[in-house]
DNA sequence: ATTAAATAGTAACAAAAGTTACACATAGAA
DNA sequence: TTCTATGTGTAACTTTTGTTACTATTTAAT
């Protein structure tokens, strides 16, 4: 548990930090399409993660989804930080990208190692910076890509996070992230096909250039 | 100038940090239409809105602009916050909405002064956690709005900026901040009227429910 | 082996948003 | 006043995205 922390925190936190760290957390296993935080529940943890990947979703009211962004080893949910200024409703859902293993930490440490490790601070700022960086990279694929490029994109950024260029997912679990229908993905997905730029089979497509 | 700064942020900071605020930072005062940062420009300073609004917009390659949400008084830019962290450059763009007093402090006191007081650390994460939320808000508006409504929130939440339900603005402006062209907005204006919740004339628009 | 459920392909159509083109009105400048 | 630039309205059309409906295939369950 030690090790692990170390390889993926180690060159960031300073001894004493990992130390707190092991203590006052726990390092759970979570299962690939495993829920851990549904939208409006309640936070009481900040994730460190481990090794795996987890994906972030916005909901909106109907229940419509929408893929934010994926968080990957050394990675934490800046969302958590809400928890620093007294709120502890979660704005998004987050469900595990592969089978993932995660470091949990009471909240309440946020703040506390605020005062106490330089290098929590820096590691807390550059984490909402880069979760920052997601969201606006999000509103740019929204508001300046089609939908085509934003598949493709979407299938790119799968490739790098699952470490393969081969995906397993339906039209429909596509259709989901991207928030839109699965008629409109199959069509999509052919073009692309017909472009060369990937190939297709059932529950599974391949990626070819990238 | 002591005693706008204590009208706006007196009641979170403490007088030693007003005192700080007021001998490092100078006044500012801006005109409707300014632009006070460009994308990609460097950034030196952090701006502590003293009265007014500043709108924020994100830029693509082509140049293609989006609103992303408006400061009030009271509010900062947590984008200068990307400045603890090491880098400097811009991912906004900001232009004031209307004439507005911004108080600039030079971006090394950011981290200086977290060390130093609890209010201004509060008050630095409260602000990026605004931010963070106002991102989330504009990728709803994208994913789950339609134009025809996002168009009559984005009028909506002008009258409140502005604080008056007479709008100054032509089809064209309205047009560049929703990214889309001005024909659509004509359309969708028409419409608006149409449904009786606002009343167009040339160069201005009026919100009449709100 | 049969059935049922899930997945994918595709056509046909509808709706939303973007584009082009042009007419007309208004405000300022000359 | 006349001219010009800017702003608005609208029609006609295209493209993109969403919807409905139906088919075929594969997988898993009984």
């Amino acid at each position: 548990m030690r090790k692990e922390l170390t390889e993926s925190y180690g060159y960031i936190f300073e001894d004493e930090l990992i130390n707190e760290i092991e203590k006052v957390g726990h390092k759970i296993n979570v299962a690939e399409g495993d829920v851990l935080i549904e939208y409006g529940q309640d936070v009481t943890h900040m994730p460190l993660l481990l090794d795996g990947a987890i994906k972030i979703l916005r909901q909106d009211k109907e229940g419509d989804e929408l893929l934010l962004y994926f968080l990957e080893i050394g990675d934490s949910c800046s969302m958590t930080m809400n928890c620093c200024i007294g709120k502890s409703k979660s704005e998004i859902k987050a469900i595990a990208e592969k089978n993932s293993v995660l470091f949990l930490i009471p909240v309440e440490y946020m703040s506390i190692w605020m005062k106490k490790y330089k290098s929590w601070t820096s590691f807390v700022f550059e984490s909402y910076n880069n979760r920052f960086n997601e969201l606006l990279e999000a509103i740019d694929n929204l508001a300046f890509v089609n939908l085509h490029d934003r598949l493709y994109k979407y299938l790119k950024n799968k490739v790098v996070v699952n470490k393969s260029a081969l995906i397993e997912i339906t039209h429909q679990d596509i259709a989901y992230d991207l928030n839109t229908s699965r008629v409109v993905i199959s069509r999509l997905l052919k073009a692309l096909e017909k472009e060369g730029k990937i190939e297709l089979s059932r529950n599974k497509l391949e990626v070819l250039e990238f």
